[in-house]
DNA sequence: GATGAATGAGACTTCATTCAT
DNA sequence: TATGAATGAAGTCTCATTCAT
C-alpha cells in the first residue's frame, strides 16, 4: 500500500518523467505518457508514487538533492572562498548543460508546478540555498568578500542571477554555450562580494 | 464576434483574475470563480477574451504594460545612472508591495503557465528587459558603470536579483516589507556595477 | 408580442437565412450570424419569428409554398399529362439550377434540421406531392398512364428520382448542369410511367 | 492512445448509438446518453471512438458496411439482371423492416448529421451505388435492359425510389409492412428498366 | 419597433486514479 | 508485483434567447 521509494523502476520512473516533461512541456505531461516512456503500465506508478504530484515532488527532491550532495562533496575539500564560488558557478551551469532536458525541467516547466509541488521542492532547494550562503559567510569570515551584505542577500543575488542566466539559456533554445557564462558570471559576482581592498582572484581554469 | 478590448468589464475581468488567481492559485482557478467575482455570466468573459489563454495573457499584458510605461516616464526624466537604477528598484519592490495579489500572481501563479501563455509574457517583459539594459549602457557611456560587463549579463544579475528578492519575500508570506529591501538591493547592484575609481552615490532618499 | 408574418425585414431575414445556411451548414448558422447578414440586430429576429426553428420552418414554407404555388399555376392551363410531367420537371430542376444557395438549403442543409423542424415542413411538401400525384392520376384516368400502378408509389418513384437527380447534383459541387437532366429524367419517367400500347410524347422542347 | 476499432464494447457502444439516436433523434443524442445505453462510462466511449462524429460515422459504416457486403455475396451467385433486381429491393426493405431503430437512424436521422459526417459517410454508400449500377450495366449487356437510359441515371432513379419509398415508411410510423412494398417497386421499376422487347420476369417468389 | 450586451444551461472531452485479473 | 481497461468528476466554451435602453 505504501509507496516503494526505490527500485529499478522507480529510477526509470523519475527519469522518464524528467523526459517527458521535458519534450511535451508540465501541462502535456499525462501519467500515461510517462508510464509508456519507462516501460511500466499505467496502474505499475501508484505502486512507487502515492500520486502524481508526488511524483513530481521526488523528481524535484532527488534531482536536486543529487545535486546539491555532489557540490557539497566536491566543495567540502576547498578552501578558498573565491574558488569555492568559480566551482559552485561551474557545477550549476555544467549540470544544466550536461542534461538539457534536466535543464528545462528545472528552468521551466516544474515552475509551471501547483503550490503543494512547491512547497516539496522547498526543501531541497533550502539545502542549496544554505550552501550558498556557507560560501559567502565563510568569504566574509576570512575578510575576502563584504563586511556590508547581508548573507541571504547575497544568496539571492548569486542564486538569482545564476537562474536569470540559466532561464536565459534555456528560453534561447540553447542556441549558445552555457558553459561560455561561467567565466563572467563568476567575473561579476566576484567583483560584487569581494571586500573593498581584496584583490578578486580569476577564475581557476581547471574549474570550467 | 471578435472580442472587445477594452470596457468596464474588459477591467473589471482582469482585476478578478487577479484576485482568484492570487487567492486559489493558478491552477484552481476556473473561468467561473473568475466571472463569479467580477460579477459577471461565466460567457461574458468570452465576450471580452477569446478563451481563458487570451484572458491570462491579456492579464499579464496589462498589468506589465501599466508598469513599464509608467517605469519609463519617470526614469525619462532622470540624468543620473545609479539614480535611475535607484528609482528602478523602488518602482518595482514598491509596485509588488502596494498590490498583494499582482505579486503573487506575478512572481509565482503565472509562472505556471503553459508554453503559450509564456510567449505571450514574452513581448512586455522584453521591453521592461530593455528599460533596464539601457540604464546600464547609460551608465556605461557615462563612465559611472564597468567597462567590462556585457549588458546583457548586467540586466540578468540585475532582474534576476530583484526577482529573487521578490519572489523570496512573496514566498514568505510577505512577514516583511519589501521595502526595506531597496537600499540594500540598491547598495549591492550599485557596488557591483560601478566602475572602479566611481563613488557609488548613495539612494536618494525621496525614491523609497 | 406575437411574431409578424410579414414585413420587409421578414423578408430579408428569410433570404439572410437561405444565404448563410447555404454558405456555412446548417449546423453553423447562428441566429447572430443571420442577423448580421440581414443587417438586422440578433433580437430584431425574434420580432419575426417565434424562436430559430420557427425561422427555419417559415423559410422552407415560404420557398416551397412559392414553388408549389407557381407549379399549380403553370401547370393549371395545361391539359396533357406527359407535357405537365415535363413541366414539372423543368420547373423543379431550374428552380434549383437558378437559386444555388436555395438548393444546398433544400436538397443538404435542411434535411440536418430537427424532428419538429421536419414536422412544420411536411405540410407544404405534402401539398407538392399532391401535385405530383394528381399528374400521374389525370394520366391514368386519360389512359396515358398505366392502371397497374399505385398513385402513391408513382409519386414516389417521380419525386425519389428528381430528388435523387437533385441530391447527386449538388454534391457534386454543381460541376454540370442540372437542366441537362431535365429530359433524360422525362424520358425515363415518361416510359416508365406510360400504359402499355401509348407511344410516349417527346419531351416539349419549349419547357427547357 | 489510438482508438480500439474492436470488441465487445465497440459493438454494444454502435448499438447503443443506434437505440438512442431513434429514440431521441440526432440533436438529442448526448454522449453520456449513449454511453448509459451501453452501460460504460462516458470516458469509455472514448476509448473506442476519436470523438463523437467519429462513433457516428463509424456507426454508419458498420452498419452500411454489413449491408453491402451481405448484398454482394447474395447477388454474386446470382445471373438474371431481373433476378438481382428483385433480390435488391428484397434486401433493403427486409433490413430496414427487420431493424426499425436502424431504419429509422438511415432513413431519418443521420440525414441530420453535418458535413464531415457526411463525408465519412459518402464512402460506404458509394459501394452500395455501385452496386446497383453493377446490376443495371450486367442488364444492358445481356440486352434485358433499355440501352437508352445512362447508368448513373438509372441508378438514381433505383436508389431514389427505393430510398423515398423507406423513407414514406418510416416517417408515417410504420404503420404498414415495407415488405408489402417489395414487389410493386419490383415491377415499377422492371418495367422502366426493361428493354423494349422484353418480356418482365414476375418477381420470383423465393426473395420475399 | 429595434438594438446588442449579457446571460447561463448544457455539451463534449480529458485524464488521474482504481481494481479485478 | 504488475497490468491496463474502465471510470466519472470537472472544466472550457457555445449560442439561443432576453430585456433594459
Amino acid at each position: 500500500m505504501a509507496a516503494k521509494r526505490t527500485g529499478e523502476k522507480y529510477n526509470a520512473i523519475i527519469e522518464a518523467a524528467v523526459k517527458v516533461i521535458a519534450e511535451n512541456g508540465y501541462h502535456n505531461s499525462q501519467v500515461s505518457k510517462i508510464a509508456r516512456e519507462a516501460g511500466v503500465a499505467d496502474g505499475t506508478i501508484y505502486l512507487y508514487f502515492k500520486n502524481k504530484e508526488d511524483l513530481l515532488i521526488s523528481l524535484f527532491q532527488v534531482k536536486m538533492g543529487d545535486f546539491t550532495a555532489g557540490a557539497r562533496k566536491e566543495l567540502n575539500d576547498m578552501q578558498n572562498p573565491f574558488a569555492k564560488l568559480a566551482k559552485l558557478i561551474s557545477l550549476h551551469f555544467n549540470l544544466l548543460e550536461a542534461d538539457r532536458h534536466l535543464a528545462l525541467v528545472v528552468q521551466i516547466q516544474l515552475r509551471q508546478s501547483n503550490a503543494s509541488i512547491r512547497e516539496g521542492i522547498a526543501a531541497p532547494l533550502k539545502k542549496y540555498f544554505k550552501i550558498i550562503e556557507e560560501i559567502f559567510n565563510e568569504g566574509v569570515r576570512s575578510n575576502v568578500f563584504r563586511q556590508d551584505i547581508n548573507p541571504k542577500l547575497a544568496r539571492q543575488m548569486i542564486f538569482g542571477t545564476m537562474d536569470e542566466v540559466a532561464t536565459s539559456w534555456v528560453m534561447s533554445q540553447r542556441h549558445y554555450s552555457l558553459k561560455d557564462q561561467i567565466i563572467p558570471v563568476y567575473n561579476l559576482l566576484a567583483q560584487a562580494l569581494s571586500a573593498p581592498d581584496v584583490k578578486i582572484e580569476p577564475f581557476p581554469v581547471k574549474y570550467i
